[in-house]
DNA sequence: TTAAACCTTTACGCTACGTAAAGGTCAAGG
DNA sequence: CCTTGACCTTTACGTAGCGTAAAGGTTTAA
């Protein structure tokens, strides 16, 4: 049996222009081109655009269903399971969304209208989750369970006010701390500031504050290339330099 | 305070490119315009910002977004509802995705070279699953559990070569139907071999086979919207046309 | 004063096609 | 034989949400 596009799209439920775009990237080309310029398409190329399919289903890219199809030495097992992990963080990430959906959904049908409270609340939780998910692993291993429940206890009963005040500085120390770094000295007046605005910050979150905790952590936003690319952002260099200027802040520098 | 396009990029996470963007399509306009033509924003921008990230995150689209924050009296209530609907979906998509993508690693670790036997397997199992939820549900419910879990068992224990056989029919059968339904009379000779053919090809999967049952199916293909939106490929009334020629064939024509 | 680091607008690129537009081909009916 | 209509072709613009030059003006700190 031969097929013409509008045939093979017909049988196989994909649209003429799909086919013709195949056939340009060069995804699945035609058995044939008869005297008129038509595209003849044969049994074999049924049955590829069945793979195709079949992997365009599992939301493959068409550049990699390329490879799969047409390069048989490629470790399709590899790129199946790592197309696997990708699915399951979309769908971890999918359940996180519709949770926050969720509440937020409930929170306005309580009355309570965004911007307000349980808004509020949701960013909170959020916050959390986030922190949670990004650090908590690693930091409660490092620094006990206790220092990581303390501050998500700590930041749950965090009032509205104190929450935006909290980001607003956390901001502003961004900003400050570009500034700073540009003049490249940790223990310049406008970085020892810095250095108390980041206290300042984390008093917000912290159960109890000291020297000791406060310097770990500014000796872990170094080691941690997760806190690194966070503060990185301002510069390059940035997260080293406000650790120096913390040190300094607290008079422990090596 | 007062932010430049990269001050507030630094401090919200997205890209000047964004911010510029934003603009653009008229989602975040800065609060003024500098005399040298710079974007200035204010805090409150800032706070439509994270709103708008809020919503982002939630995969809402920006057309959407630009709703929901620019008309107070949008009902966000049902946007959001929807939008959960539509993260469930997705959701159970992915699950879908999964099964399938680690029975087809199972199978290819099996030592069994995609082409034949799992994949094989896998495809029917796919084809069980989707006419299961497709059709399973209200199939089950009007026509008893018996006959979908025969025709699902059989299904199963069907050969490579019938399954192969039965697929060319399928597909065979929705080339002739668009033809014999251009002529327009499905008591034709060619809309008749259509229904002989139907026949044939439901024998793949039926355990047994009455003109009763063939007869309700075709009733039930014009009755189910997923059924006629499926045969209607081929032309508007087709499905129609497909149960005539198929009540004539059994001689029960009302 | 000069270089670096910002800022601007314009515009093309990305994915996987949908959708005309402009024109050639083919089978069926009159 | 001719026409009609359904098919076929290529070319090319549009989609969403930006990334990424390019070409040029502005501000800031040394």
């Amino acid at each position: 049996m031969e097929y013409t596009v509008k045939k093979l799209a017909l049988i196989s439920g994909v649209s003429g222009r799909t086919l013709r775009y195949y056939d340009q990237i060069g995804l699945l080309k035609p058995a044939r081109i008869n005297s008129s310029g038509y595209r003849i398409y044969g049994q074999k190329e049924v049955d590829l655009l069945q793979q195709i399919l079949f992997y365009r289903e599992l939301e493959v890219n068409l550049e990699d269903i390329k490879k799969i199809i047409s390069d048989p030495t490629f470790d399709q097992t590899e790129a199946l399971k790592s197309h696997y992990q990708l699915l399951a963080q979309k769908r971890a990430r999918l359940d996180k969304l519709m949770a926050t959906v969720k509440g937020t959904i409930a929170s306005i049908e309580g009355g309570i209208p965004m911007q307000d409270k349980e808004k509020f609340a949701a960013f909170k939780d959020k916050l959390i989750e986030e922190n949670e998910k990004k650090y908590g692993e690693e930091i409660r291993s490092k620094y006990g369970d206790e220092t990581v429940d303390a501050s998500n206890a700590k930041l749950r009963g965090i009032s509205e006010g104190d929450f935006k005040a909290m980001n607003d500085l956390g901001e502003e120390i961004m900003v400050l701390l570009k500034k700073a770094y540009e003049k490249g000295d940790p223990a310049s007046v406008s970085a020892q500031e810095i250095a108390a605005k980041h206290k300042q910050w984390l008093m917000y979150s912290w159960g109890s504050y000291s020297k000791e905790a406060h310097a770990g952590l500014a000796e872990m936003y170094v080691a941690d290339e997760r806190f690194t690319a966070f503060y990185d952002k301002v510069a390059d260099g940035a997260t080293e330099f406000l650790r120096d200027a913390i040190l300094i802040y607290l008079g422990m520098e090596k």
